[in-house]
DNA sequence: GTTTAGCACTCGAGGGGTAAGAGTGCTAAA
DNA sequence: TTTAGCACTCTTACCCCTCGAGTGCTAAAC
C-alpha cells in the first residue's frame, strides 16, 4: 500500500486537528475541511489504509481517529511549513534579553521563561559547558588571613568561586607573584586538556603548599566537570496540566515527578547527538517515563564553541513547527547574548 | 458555651484523625478512639457545639465534621505535642549537609530538598539577604583589557559577580592603589548603611572616571537589594498532588501556577514579622490564592545577623506538628553551615 | 477500478433512578 | 448529663437506557 497525495493530504489534516483539539478526528470532519471533493467514505476508506500502515490509531471502533508516534514522525520530518514566527512573537521574545544581565543563571531563567510562555509548554535549559574554553588568566585575591580566592578568567568570562587556604602569612604581595606564576603557565591552555607539564610545573614552583596546589586544580577542572542534573533550569511545569493529556492527576503528577527530579532530563539533554535540533516523538524515546509526551531539544552555541542544549516538553501531539522556531530562534538569541558576557 | 476538657479531647482527636485521613471524622469513629468511654451521641452533642463555636465544619448533612481553620489554629497555638523527630528523621536531614559543599545556590538547594522530602509537603528557600554585612575589602582585579572584576569581601562571605570598566591603560600596578582606597574607604561600613561621606570620598578620588565609580557602588548595593522572586528556590511541587485536596485538575494547576510563578511566595517570604516561627493557616492568609492551603516559615540567621527564610506549603490539614519541628532543626543546621562559608 | 450513498452496527457519554451506607439530630428515658 | 433508639438526609455507586458520533460493509454509480 502506498501513500497517495490524497491519504498524505488526510493525514496532514487530521494531524492539525487533532493538534489543536485533541480529540479524536471523524471521517466527515475531514471532508468537510477538504471542501467535500470527496465523501466521506472516501476518506474513511482512507482512513482504513492509513491506520493499516500505521498513521492511525482508533481509541475504539465507534471513535475518529488519532496521529500516531509514527505520523507524528512522518509530519516532522516532511510536512512542516515554512512559516515564520509573527512579528509579535519575535518582539516578545526580543524584549525578554533587552534589559542588561550579568549572570549566566539569571540568561538561562530568561530563556526558560520566554520559551515556556511562548509555546505553553515546558521549557528546560542546560547551561553551557566549557571543556574547550581557553585560560587567560589566574588570579589570588586574599579574602581574609589565611585565605585567598581564585579568580579564573577565560574566552568567554571568569569565574571566581572556589575559596582555598593558603600560608597564614601570605601578603597581596606573594599572592601576586604566585598569581603572574599560575598565569604563565596555565595561560592558553583550555579548561578541559591543560598538559600534565602544567601541572608539573605548577606542583614544583608550589612544592611545599600541596593543599592550595589540589584546591586550584580543582577550581580550574570543576568547569568542565560534566554538569549535573541541579543544573538544569526549568519553567512552565504547570502549563503541561493545561492539556487534556494529564487531566488524570495520577498521570499529572507522574509528568511533574520525573521532570522535578530532573534526572530523566539530564539524560535526555547531555546526550550529545550534535544536532542542532532534535525531536523525539513519544514512543521513540528510549526513557519510559518520557513515552507519551514529545521532547524537542536544541544545541546552542557560545562564540562557535562551548554549548548547552534548550528544550520543549509538550504533549505529543504538540505544536511542533512552532516549537522548533521558537528553539530555533532561541538558540541564536543565546549565542548572541552569551557571546560577549562577562560572568561570576 | 465553653471549651470543656472532653470537647478539647474530641477537636484535638477529629483534628488528628482528619489530618491522617483526609476524611470527614464521624461520632462513632471518635467513640471508638476515646475507648467508648462516651457513647457517641454524647460525642455528637459536643461535636454539635464545637460546630456552633466555629471549631468544625459539615461538608453536607449527613457526613461527618472536619476541622476549621480555627480548629488547626487553636491545634497549633495549644495543642501540638512536644515529640522530637526520630533519629531517623534526624539522620537523614544530617546525611544530606555532609558532604562539602561551596555554593549557597547548593546549600539552598540542599535545604528545600531535604524539607519537601521529609515532609513530604512543598518546600521554599529564601536565601539570606545581607544588609547588615560588614565590609572588609574591596579588590579590583583586572580580567582584560579595559576590563575588571569588583570582588567584595565581607564578614560572611565575598561576591564577584560584577564586571566594571576600567581606563585601557590601567594595569594591575593602578588596580592594586585604586582596591587599597576603596578598602580604606569602605572597610569598616555595612552593605546596607554605608555612609554618604564614604561615597563622597571615593567620588573625589575617583574623579574623571565617573562610570566605573557607579558601577562599583552598584556592586555593593546589589547585595543589599531586596531579592527578588526568582531567588527563592523550591523543591516537592509534585508532592502537593499526592493529596485528595488537589484531586480536581483545575485546583492541581491552579496551585502549580501561583506557586511557580513565586510573586505570592516572595510576597509572603519577604515579609518580616521577626517571628522565629510562623504558621499562616488557610482564610487567615492575607493572599487569596493561598486561602486553602496553610504555610509555615521559618527564619534563619547566620552568625546571628543575616536572615533568610525557609518554608513549606501544605494542605491546610497539614502534620504541623512535625512541619514546624523540621523547620526549626534546619534553621539550626543551616546557621550551623553557613557560619563559616566562602561564597563565589 | 474508484468513488459514493445507504445502512446496520458499535461504543462511549450522559441522564435518571435506585439502593446502600454513613452520619446526623431529635426525643425520651436512664 | 448521658445514652439508646429511630427517623431523616445526603452522597456514592451502580445500573440501565438513550443518544449521537463514527465506523465498516455492501451495492450501486461513475
Amino acid at each position: 500500500m502506498e501513500l497517495s497525495e490524497r491519504k498524505l493530504r488526510i493525514l496532514h489534516s487530521i494531524i492539525d486537528n487533532y493538534i489543536n483539539t485533541a480529540m479524536p478526528v471523524g471521517s466527515k470532519a475531514i471532508a468537510a475541511e477538504l471542501n467535500m471533493v470527496f465523501s466521506s467514505a472516501t476518506i474513511r476508506n482512507d482512513m482504513n489504509d492509513l491506520e493499516q500502515m500505521g498513521f492511525l490509531e482508533q481509541p475504539h471502533t465507534s471513535a475518529g481517529r488519532v496521529p500516531s508516534d509514527r505520523a507524528y514522525r512522518l509530519y516532522v520530518d516532511n510536512m512542516l511549513g515554512e512559516g515564520e514566527l509573527s512579528p509579535d512573537e519575535i518582539a516578545f521574545m526580543d524584549r525578554y534579553f533587552k534589559r542588561r544581565i550579568g549572570q549566566t543563571e539569571q540568561v538561562m531563567q530568561n530563556a526558560v521563561n520566554v520559551i515556556s510562555s511562548i509555546t505553553k509548554y515546558t521549557a528546560m535549559v542546560m547551561p553551557p559547558q566549557y571543556s574547550d574554553v581557553m585560560i587567560r588568566n589566574v588570579q589570588l585575591v586574599s579574602v581574609g588571613i589565611g585565605k585567598a580566592l581564585v579568580i579564573l578568567v577565560t574566552d568567554v568570562g571568569h569565574w571566581s568561586d572556589n575559596v582555598i587556604s593558603v600560608p597564614d602569612d601570605a601578603d597581596s604581595e606573594y599572592l601576586f607573584r604566585l598569581s603572574n606564576m599560575l598565569t604563565r603557565i596555565f595561560g592558553g591552555q583550555t579548561l578541559g586538556h591543560f598538559s600534565d607539564m602544567a601541572v608539573d610545573a605548577v606542583r614544583k614552583e608550589m612544592s611545599g603548599q600541596r593543599e592550595a596546589f589540589n584546591a586550584i586544580l580543582d577550581t580550574i577542572r570543576k568547569h568542565t566537570s560534566p554538569r549535573g542534573r541541579d543544573d538544569i533550569v526549568l519553567s512552565g511545569l504547570s502549563n503541561m496540566l493545561e492539556y487534556p493529556e494529564y487531566r488524570d492527576i495520577n498521570k499529572a503528577r507522574g509528568f511533574l515527578q520525573t521532570i522535578e527530579t530532573k534526572d530523566v532530563l539530564y539524560e535526555m539533554l547531555s546526550h550529545n547527538d550534535n544536532m542542532e535540533i532534535s525531536v523525539v516523538i513519544g514512543s521513540e524515546n528510549p526513557i519510559d517515563a518520557m513515552r507519551d509526551c514529545s521532547v524537542v531539544t536544541a544545541s546552542y552555541r557560545v562564540n562557535g564553541v562551548e554549548q548547552g542544549k534548550i528544550g520543549v516538553i509538550g504533549p505529543t501531539r504538540m505544536n511542533y513547527a512552532k516549537v522548533i522556531k521558537v528553539l530555533d530562534y532561541l538558540g541564536k538569541s543565546l549565542n548572541e547574548i552569551m557571546k560577549d558576557k562577562d560572568d561570576g
